[in-house]
DNA sequence: CCATCTCCATACAGTACTGTATGGTGCTTC
DNA sequence: GAAGCACCATACAGTACTGTATGGAGATGG
């Protein structure tokens, strides 16, 4: 149990490292040899915490999976209605980084492993989406559409290169969102 | 002018191939020995049409501009009213087959002369978008806005995986345009 | 203080790729 | 029908990566 461990490496730095790798460098940052390079050590670490680079890959996505269940939906049930739910949910998304998502959907083209793991958020949180949207008064059908249009909304942020513009106008895109609220029933 | 040319490639073979390499394996997919194993030549054939791997990506970019500079927007004009070329536009993204623009905005995270291509295509496009909306009575600012968030909308259902789903409802989607259409000065 | 466990380096064989050099084949053109 | 051109194969050197085998350093616990 000491305390100095900042020389030597666990597991989850070289998940951390992966990250970063991945989003600087994009999926072809994920090799044991850049890995090594980056943290300055030799792959014989690499192959002493993970039995292969699929392995790490898999440990690399499985702790994403699990950042992103402990983390938004959980903390939005701090909101009374349903709107307000939605509502805080885009304030969030607008607010967040999404380099490290942008490269893992990226990722997710050549790699199977990272498309199951996309696949899985991507439902739940419309899943989610849709259900608040059920619970302002939209139709079914409606709720649904309007889940999914949001949520490419929020992905087409994520995915956009010219976040300089984005930035701006957050509040703006609010607005659009209040006004579909407004109309439930349509 | 031998019309027996189906045998023998042409830069453009290399290019087509280059897309459907693209889109099926990903940008691991784009390397001289994999295009030559799929059109069953060896890399002689490559190095003797492209002077090396960078300038082959640039040929590909520039094909995949050119494409899209031709195409979508120069055949809206058809259209009299700006909330129709909207609507038309938004009725064309649905139908389309987006899996090489999905590839290439994964690439564009590891290649820099990919990113330049999709910064300047979604630059074009919302500007477009933004005219449009402009034109049916918005106010600069709210143009903007809904440009960039139905822009976004087109390119979240671009990145989807779970196209199963969301291809069922695309006249959903229409509806929620319209009504934002329906609301100007909002 | 010796043994053990954890973490890492080094060295090796093997694969996939790039780029070049050189030569070959089949059309075309005069 | 010989020369030239367009397209392709083969062979080579070099790089970047994977995975394994083995040994070594440093802290820890008996």
């Amino acid at each position: 149990m000491n305390e100095r461990m900042t020389e030597r490496l666990g597991a989850k730095d070289w998940i951390a490292e992966g990250f970063r790798a991945l989003t600087e460098e994009g999926p072809s940052g994920l090799k044991a040899e850049r890995l090594a390079t980056r943290l300055k050590v030799s792959r014989g670490s690499f192959y002493w915490h993970f039995e292969n680079v699929g392995a790490f890959h898999t440990a690399l996505l499985e702790a994403w999976r699990r950042r992103e269940t402990e983390s938004v939906i959980d903390r939005l049930a701090a909101n009374e209605s349903a709107s307000e739910r939605i509502l805080d949910l885009m304030r969030r998304a607008m607010r967040a980084d999404h380099s490290l998502e942008r490269a893992l959907r990226a990722w997710a083209t050549e790699n199977s492993a990272a498309e199951a793991a996309i696949r899985e958020v991507d439902r739940r949180r419309t899943d989610y989406l849709e259900s608040q949207f059920g619970e302002t008064g939209f139709s079914e059908e409606a709720s649904s559409a309007l889940a999914r249009f949001v949520y490419w909304g929020h992905l087409g942020r994520t995915m956009t290169l010219d976040l300089a513009r984005s930035d701006i106008d957050a509040e703006q895109i609010e607005l659009i969102v209040k006004r579909l609220l407004e109309n439930e029933g349509g």
